[in-house]
DNA sequence: ACCATAGGTAACCATTTGGTCACATGTCAA
DNA sequence: TTGACATGTGACCAAATGGTTACCTATGGT
């Protein structure tokens, strides 16, 4: 695997739990929150659940992170999914597929 | 979780496998293959191992069969690629967003 | 100095996942 | 109808994953 296969697995395998795109949408939500905070938005299941995801997403660099005082921060880094989405989800969902997609899908009802 | 949440996450899930991203792309470069023909995609791998992983994409809906005579032709359903990336992707990854993140980042680096 | 608070490490466990093998079924063609 | 070919099923296995518990470190407030 290349370079930037490697990084776009490991961004695929970090998006594929649903824990861990909640934890994404709650620093897109507010920017910059420690692990306590973090927290809340996984309910039932402990601080060491939640920071292996945050483990993940981190070495996916999908967050990155701050110590400040006693607490860490985090920030969420939308670049590699930007990076997957322009040169693997794009071929895919762009109008010029979608058109295609929605013919065939016709044609294949009428032969049905 | 909702209906569309759990359909999200086949997809999500089904996308973590970069073999299964490749049969995927195979596909995309030439529709209605069969599973002998989709192995060449994955060398060192047996029938089987590909049967499992297109099993996954079948029940993800990300690719949709039909019997012909004594072969099972497989073909691409993008769809489920474009609803994901409509309402959790592109959340992340539209041009609003990325000139947020650059100034983010930008900030970031100053203050660091 | 002390204690509460925020986070980190490591061992451990159950389940899921990725993959194989042995064998069974269905279909075409001679 | 027999044989070759394409696919299907189920048991099985190793490794990765998701999660917990017990314990440790560091920081801030009083």
């Amino acid at each position: 695997m290349s370079g930037t296969e490697r990084d776009d697995d490991a961004v695929f395998k970090a998006l594929a739990d649903p824990t861990r795109r909640v934890l994404l949408d709650a620093l897109f939500d507010r920017d910059g929150q420690s692990v306590q905070s973090l927290c809340e938005r996984a309910p039932g299941m402990t601080r060491f659940g939640v920071m292996k995801h945050l483990e993940v997403l981190e070495s996916a660099n999908l967050v990155t992170t701050r110590k400040v005082g006693r607490q860490k921060l985090h920030f969420l880094n939308p670049v590699p999914i930007q990076q997957v989405a322009d040169r693997w989800i794009g071929k895919y969902a762009q109008p010029f597929t979608r058109a295609l997609v929605d013919l065939q899908a016709d044609l294949e009802h009428r032969t049905a």
